[in-house]
DNA sequence: ATCTATTGATGCGTATATTGCATTAATGGA
DNA sequence: TCCATTAATGCAATATACGCATCAATAGAT
């Protein structure tokens, strides 16, 4: 069985017309015709109902569609990870972090990973947390940078980095340092947050700085994008809770009140993995 | 790209030899040579390194050998299931069910079936709880009869049926009706219970049926087999807690003293699916 | 009802790919 | 140094796939 006879089908699934199909495949309809016999001949599968005027799928087939589709792509996925695992050193490695890094422990952590591997290619991508895990298992990602602990089994999590919770304010607002946070000054706030997810620390850790201060916070907009946030803040639309990280961002117009809450960065990856370039990669980061 | 280009190749991957692998395979050593030469070059990757004396795999190939090996096996079970859709009133659907059940409910629902559906036919089989998501999953068995609701997105349940916890006690025990079940007289008793699972609901019953009488249970076994669990109350090892359906089974040296606590049993299924036969039997035993 | 354009299947000759056989070249071990 | 083993390769035979032309069935127009 050939992987382009299933690529025929798919095509053929979704056009239900032999011409048109064989005409985007480049091949004339005589092959389409013969190529579709054979799978359906080696399977033992009628996958298409067809008489002279019309073609549709049969039950098996539309149940083969669904699968093979998936298949097909998944094993696209793997050809192009083999491919950059035989790169070596000279391939990509694909970095998934939240933007509040961006200008801070990243920069740094590019340097260090451009320095012992010259002729790597480093792609870097901003990725929603619930998709994270996703990412590194379908190799869309090597590497995920998050705020919460991933407990997949096939992921394994180090934590690299500590930094702190932050109130970002306009640059006019009566807030100017810690002292000026209290359960009275922070009530009669708005506040702009991260979309609320249960079950990922980081929503817990801000949640937890509001009941330390015993507030319930006037929240009416969420976002999960930083850029977002701080022009947001800026245009005085609301007041918001960040990582301090993000003042290495250096935006104008906003200011940043550090305050004694932590928030942990952890590096995730595959476990399996026989990628030695990936291997070097993750002992440089982790010392 | 060939399937049977990738069968050769995980053949050699766990020969690491040219010709062995070409016999076992039923080919000649010039042809698999081609074969692997034309794989590695359509995909763009060096999946050996082999000299005159020895073949190994390079770090691609031993990545693709494992992605591939799922990934065939996955087909596998596509084609099967496909054919089972195209067989409809003649195919075989395969049913998960807790033994419990086995002479209570399941005769009665296999006759239904059966009489509906004469050419169709049935394999049963027994799957630990925490397998059975994936079993659907992956088209070991088409429908799941479990004490627990599944709450994935992929998989369906309803609720068929409910029957009582009873005490299964050997027959020479002082145990003769509900009116002996108190907390004092539990206290003293040895009990086997199926393995703690959080999260079960079915474990959740019987630690409420505990909590109820306040008694902490003294367990000092624990298995998921009625068969073996029956074997050791009647041997006098300990006392049980079954679901009252096992009575059906007539299982002789043993009693069972029926206690006022429901535990239901769901039907569960794949809800995608393209399987017409299948979708009768489920709308049969859905009434 | 008849005609026509469209469409999927099929026969046939040609082009391409694959195979087995025989041979070659490299290499580890006696 | 010689030999047995083993992967690669040239070559001829065979098998497979393809395009072209044609056929047969049918929906829709007239």
């Amino acid at each position: 069985m050939d992987l382009q006879q299933i690529k025929y089908f798919l095509a053929l699934a979704r056009e239900l017309h032999f011409w048109n199909t064989a005409g985007k495949m480049n091949i004339t309809q005589s092959a389409l015709t013969r190529q579709i016999q054979s799978l359906e001949a080696e399977l033992g599968i009628q996958l298409f109902e067809r008489n002279k005027r019309n073609v549709k799928l049969t039950p098996a087939g539309r149940f083969l569609k669904e699968k093979w589709e998936v298949e097909l792509n998944e094993l696209e996925f793997f050809h192009e990870h083999a491919r950059q695992i035989q790169l070596g050193e000279s391939g990509t490695i694909i970095i998934a972090h939240p933007d509040s890094i961006s200008a801070s422990i990243m920069p740094d952590m590019i340097s260090r990973i451009a320095t012992a591997f010259p002729k790597l290619k480093i792609e870097l991508m901003q990725v929603r947390y619930e998709d994270q895990t996703e990412f590194l298992r379908n190799y869309k990602a090597d590497l995920a940078i998050t705020r919460d602990i991933t407990t997949a089994e096939d992921i394994r999590s180090r934590k690299i980095y500590t930094d702190h919770l932050a109130i970002v304010v306009p640059d006019a607002h009566p807030f100017r340092d810690v002292s000026d946070i209290t359960t009275e000054s922070l009530a009669s706030q708005k506040f702009i947050l991260p979309i609320k997810d249960e079950g990922s620390s980081y929503s817990d850790i801000i949640q937890q700085m509001f009941r330390h201060f015993d507030v319930v916070p006037d929240a009416y907009l969420h976002s999960e994008f930083g850029s977002a946030i701080t022009a947001l803040v800026r245009k005085g639309l609301g007041i918001a809770i960040m990582p301090d990280s993000y003042i290495h961002h250096q935006i104008p117009g906003i200011r940043f009140i550090s305050m004694p809450f932590k928030t942990d960065l952890y590096l995730n990856w595959r476990v399996e993995e026989h990628h030695p370039v990936l291997d070097n990669v993750l002992k440089l980061i982790l010392e």
